[in-house]
DNA sequence: GTAGGGTTAG
């Protein structure tokens, strides 16, 4: 065959791969592509758009290493080289290598973008004077002015590190600012304890032309946390249901939530009992409610109602669960869970393992 | 072309 019709083979491959990758990333699908990177050789047609998209398919698989080994084996790297593998670490916290990544991306003359710099502020455990040195770049580059993103992440990196009055400030001084920043604001508010200023915020975001997202309303309920706060969660609750978001089970788990902290567990129950959609976080809300208040053999009934409902536990239900368990020193219905527990591969887990050593013990069964 | 921000339970 000649080298012509390899090329167009070749070619027609890389294409149906990189779609196939791009709707449904897996490893089944990324590996091939890596492998053809490697046949193609090294100096194809678009050798570092080809590898950037393989460095990034392994990296939203959570495949750190194996994004790292293909960028440090590609013949030749760009800006978008550089920001998928800077946000990668970044979104999994490993803030040294993110940093060490961005020192060689200027090293190596590239220039920072507004996608670099969010992606490095967004990282949870990047230090504060890395942080305030990404400003001073982002100020004098004028990273600021291309879009939202650079300001929304700085706000959110000087709230992560306690400091709201920085953050406020780079919320207020940002020339641009879009529904993202209004609602990472109002969470910021609300992490801090100040449900006033969040529902400020709120409120004159609600003012606006533009609709509301759901994490708006995540956002503003984090903050309302008290038995004092109950009017304004009321508030919330009936614009709730004003948006139409009374049937979307992240704002619903928030009400829940948010009914748990201010009024206890019976109007959470009656939330609870009444609304569309239930998932997971819905039944794990009510039972630690239920667990607090020392209900426990409630506790039991509500998981087998979540069995029934076709919920799947997770690590914080069998947590609880066991933990019931151990109070009511039920052996039996304990026993049954552990069974749950190993079917599903939870039983190495430290919080659901310690747990089921407690219970135990509680039982009288220090063998077990 | 490929890269980026807000998320409730524990």
């Amino acid at each position: 065959m000649s080298s012509m019709q390899d090329f167009i083979k070749h070619h027609r491959r890389l294409f149906l791969l990189l779609k196939s990758c791009s709707t449904t990333p897996s490893l089944r699908n990324t590996k091939p592509l890596h492998a053809l990177t490697i046949t193609l050789g090294p100096n194809p047609n678009q050798p570092i758009f080809l590898y950037n998209n393989v460095v990034s398919l392994y990296a939203s698989l959570g495949e750190l290493l194996s994004a790292r080994k293909v960028f440090d084996t590609m013949p030749d790297r760009n800006v978008v080289s550089f920001n998928i593998i800077i946000s990668a670490y970044s979104r999994c916290g490993y803030a040294e290598e993110a940093w060490s990544m961005f020192l060689d991306m200027r090293n190596c003359g590239f220039r920072p973008t507004p996608i670099t710099v969010s992606g490095l502020l967004s990282c949870d455990f990047l230090n504060i004077c890395e942080g305030i040195q990404l400003q001073a770049l982002s100020v004098k580059n004028g990273l600021l002015f291309a879009d939202a993103f650079v300001g929304t992440a700085l706000s959110g990196f000087y709230s992560r590190h306690g400091c709201l009055y920085e953050s406020v400030r780079a919320f207020e001084d940002m020339p641009r600012k879009s529904l993202v920043t209004f609602n990472s604001m109002i969470s910021n508010f609300g992490q801090h304890g100040f449900a006033e200023y969040s529902m400020v915020l709120f409120r004159e975001l609600a003012n606006k032309e533009v609709p509301l997202s759901e994490y708006s309303f995540v956002g503003v309920l984090s903050g309302i946390l008290s038995e004092r706060d109950l009017e304004m969660g009321e508030e919330i609750h009936s614009l709730v249901i004003k948006h139409g978001f009374d049937y979307n089970v992240l704002v619903v788990n928030s009400l829940i939530n948010m009914y748990v902290n201010c009024s206890g567990i019976r109007p959470a129950m009656k939330m609870f009992e009444q609304v569309p959609t239930r998932d997971v976080v819905s039944f794990n809300t009510i039972i630690g409610a239920l667990v607090k208040s020392e209900k426990l053999e409630r506790v039991v009934e509500l998981f087998l109602i979540m069995s029934m409902d076709g919920v799947l536990p997770n690590q914080t239900t069998f947590a609880h669960v066991i933990n019931s368990c151990a109070g009511l020193r039920i052996l039996m219905c304990g026993k049954s869970i552990h069974a749950k527990i190993i079917k599903n591969a939870l039983e190495c887990d430290v919080v659901v393992g310690s747990a089921l050593v407690d219970f135990y013990a509680k039982c009288d069964h220090l063998e077990d």
